[in-house]
DNA sequence: GTAGTGTATTATATCACTTAATACACCTAA
DNA sequence: TTAGGTGTATTAAGTGATATAATACACTAC
């Protein structure tokens, strides 16, 4: 419950999941929608564990996922920046979606749902939007 | 890789997934589409365990979820059965759906990513259907 | 040199998952 | 009644992912 800040990066961490990917999905998240700037310097690996409580080692499981995700870069001995490019943002986020897109069609046909009934279910959700494909 | 047919049940069991779960997800999946019949006699807990070369406890559990969910009936001392309501069914494929567009859409909002941006990626997946709402 | 970076290693603990062996309660059919 | 097939419960053990802890090393800026 409790939501942390720490610079520009709010953070809100419960036992629900593996605490590495918690931090590494509001890190994306962050990164994708914005909400840090790029190139901005991340906090460090241990000032980041200190203030969430969380051992080094677990903020670094999620800073070496980051950096394969191209997000990030490190400069050893300087620390961890997002990254400056805005393609590679733009790239990761196109590449996630795409995923999540495939997963959730894969569950909706696990329950014999047709597109069709996909885009009703749509509409009750946001029934005061008219809809891209209208 | 390799699937199994038990009665008119198939399964692909890996290793990438806690077991109890696949099984779990596989019979869900064809009673949602109808692959089983309504009412039909389920394998035992003995012999799906002996086919799929898996623990009858890790069978159980998957079972014990299935009649949780509304999906099957047990009656002791008889056997699991498919229930014979057309509408549990139907409410179970509802409320899954429901489940699975809520955390889709939460993962697509954590990257930024609007409804008619959703609609622009469904239609490159289908881009010969015409779409339920056009 | 000092302090702050990322990185690596080793040990330990906990928990979810799975298997294994066994026993019990219930129902059906012979 | 007996035998065999159901679901269920219990106890023990092993494995792997997750997390913590303590420590050390390499690099960089000041």
């Amino acid at each position: 419950m409790e939501e942390q800040k720490i610079g520009s990066l709010r953070f809100k961490i419960d036992f629900s999941q593996p605490l590495y990917e918690q931090i590494l999905d509001q890190v994306r998240s962050a990164i994708a929608k914005g909400e840090i700037e790029l190139g901005a310097k991340m906090p460090s690996v241990r000032e980041l564990a200190l203030e969430l409580r969380v051992n080094p080692n677990t903020v670094m499981r999620a800073y070496q996922e980051l950096e394969r995700d191209g997000l990030t870069e490190k400069r050893r001995g300087q620390g961890t920046y997002v990254t400056s490019s805005a393609e590679r943002v733009q790239l990761f986020r196109t590449e996630l979606a795409s995923k999540y897109m495939d997963s959730f069609l894969e569950q909706m046909a696990s329950l014999g749902i047709s597109l069709s009934e996909i885009q009703g279910y749509l509409s009750k959700k946001y029934p005061n939007e008219t809809g891209g494909t209208r």
